[in-house]
DNA sequence: AATCGACATAAAGATTTTATTAAGATTCAT
DNA sequence: ATGAATCTTAATAAAATCTTTATGTCGATT
C-alpha cells in the first residue's frame, strides 16, 4: 500500500505542526507550505494526492489560490478556515473545493473527511494497469513496457505519459499539460513540452514519424489514443 | 440540461418540506421518504443522482441504512443529523457518506455541498456531447466525429464549428462570426470566412454542394441546422 | 442572354507551429 | 568530487495551417 501524500498550505506554525503530526501518525506522507506561492509550487512539483488549504494566507487570498489550483489540479482539495460564514463556504465549494472545515476542527473528523475525499478518488482511478496494444503501463509499480520489455523513462517522462494515458481520447492543451507537470510558471514553455513529447515518442512508438499513441493536435495540444491499423 | 434527481430520506415533515422546496426551486427533481424502509425502496426504484439521508430515522438506524445503501449505491450520499458528536460523523464518513451536515443547517451551504458532491461525480464522466445525425461533437475531448470516424479539424475550424453548433438554429452574421473567432480587426474579411466554411463543409458534410448542417443565409451569414432528408 | 453581386472552391505563397538534434547546465548517486 | 543521467535552451528543418488571390457558380435583374 502506497502512502498518500498530503500537501498542507497554512501560515500558522502551530496548526501546520499539528496537522503534520496527526497526518503522519495516520500513515500519510506530508509536505507543507506556509504561503500561497510556495503552495502552488509544491502542488506542481509533488503532485500530492490531496491538498489541505487554509483560506487565510498572507500572500494570496484562499479563494483565488483555490481557483488557480483548480485550473489543473484534479484531486481533492479540503479547505480549512477560521471563517464560518456561509458566503465563504459556498464560494469555496463552488470554486471546486471538495470539503470545508471550520477551525477549530476536531482531528478525528478531519481525518474522516480526508479518508472520504480520497476514497471517492480511488474508486475512479481504480485502474492499476493500463494496456494499449504493445504498450503496457503498471501504475502501481511505476513501470512501462513495450512488447514486454521495460522502457526506461525519466520521472518527468513518466508523469507526462501517465497524464496523457489517464486522459486517453481527450485532447489536452499545451497549457494544461505544462501546468499539470511543470507547474503554472511553465505555462508558456510550449517548445519545452515538444522536446519531451519527442523523447517519449522515441521511447514508446514503433515509428516515431508516424506516432500511433501520442497524436499532435496542431495549435492546441496532444492526445493519447489508439489508432486503428488502417491509415 | 437534465435535472438531477435527489432522494430525501427524513422523518420530520417540516424538514422534508423545506428540503423539497429549496431543492426544487434550485432546479432539482426530488423524491421523498419518511423512513428507512421506504428510502431503500425509492433508492432502488428511482436511482437518484444523490441521496440526502437523515441519521435519526424511526425504523432503521441511519448508519445501518447507509451501509445497506452503499452495498450497491455508488452515487453521493450526504448525511443530515441533529447529532454533532464526532464519533457519529467519523463513522458516517467511514461508512461511505460523502458529506455530513449538522442540523440546523444553512440552506445555501447545503446546496453548495450538494453541487460539490454532484460535480465530483460528473467530473469523472466528463461527457459533454452534442449529436446531430451522423455528426457528433465531444466538447470535453475536443473531438468531432462523422459516422463514428474522427474528423481532423484545425483549431480555427473547431472553434468555428462549435460556435455555429452552440447557436444551433440561429443565424449568425458574418460580422458576428468574424468577431467571435478572429477578433474585431477581421470584421470585414467576409471572403476569409467563406474559405473556412467551405473547408468545414468539405470535412463534415456528406455532399458539400447540398449542405445539410451549415446553411448559407445569403447576404447575412450562416446558420447551423439539421435539414430534413427531403430536399 | 448579359450583367451583377454574393458565394464557393482550389491552389499558391506566407506564416506559424511542430519535430528533432545537439550542446551546455544542472542534478543525482556514488 | 566525479561521472552519468537528466533537464534546459537554442537552432534548424519539416509540416501544418493560415491568408491571399484567382476563378467559377448560382440566382436575380434587366
Amino acid at each position: 500500500m502506497i502512502k498518500d501524500l498530503i500537501l498542507i498550505i497554512d501560515d500558522e506554525n502551530a496548526i501546520r505542526r499539528l496537522l503534520e503530526i496527526s497526518l503522519q501518525s495516520n500513515g500519510y506522507k506530508t509536505v507543507s507550505a506556509c504561503n500561497g506561492k510556495e503552495g502552488l509550487l509544491l502542488a506542481a512539483s509533488h503532485q500530492p494526492d490531496l491538498i489541505l488549504l487554509d483560506i487565510g494566507l498572507p500572500d494570496i487570498n484562499g479563494q483565488v489560490l483555490l481557483k488557480r489550483l483548480r485550473e489543473w489540479y484534479v484531486k481533492p482539495i479540503v479547505m480549512l478556515s477560521a471563517q464560518s460564514d456561509e458566503e465563504n463556504i459556498v464560494q469555496a465549494l463552488d470554486n471546486g473545493a471538495n470539503d470545508y472545515l471550520c477551525k477549530p476542527f476536531r482531528t478525528g473528523e478531519l481525518l474522516a473527511r480526508i479518508r472520504s475525499s480520497l476514497r471517492n478518488l480511488s474508486d475512479n482511478n481504480h485502474q492499476q494497469k493500463i494496456e494499449f496494444d504493445s504498450l503496457r503501463i503498471d501504475l502501481s509499480a511505476r513501470l512501462v513496457y513495450k512488447h514486454n520489455n521495460i522502457v526506461k523513462l525519466t520521472s518527468t517522462e513518466y508523469s507526462l505519459l501517465t497524464l496523457l494515458v489517464k486522459n486517453e481520447g481527450r485532447v489536452l492543451t499545451h497549457q494544461y499539460i505544462l501546468n499539470a507537470i511543470w507547474g503554472p510558471s511553465y505555462a508558456l514553455q510550449t517548445q519545452y513540452l515538444r522536446v519531451f513529447i519527442a523523447q517519449l515518442r522515441k521511447k514508446i512508438e514503433k515509428d516515431s514519424n508516424h506516432p500511433k499513441f501520442i497524436l499532435t493536435e496542431s495549435g492546441v495540444g496532444y492526445r493519447f489514443m489508439i489508432q486503428s491499423e488502417s491509415l
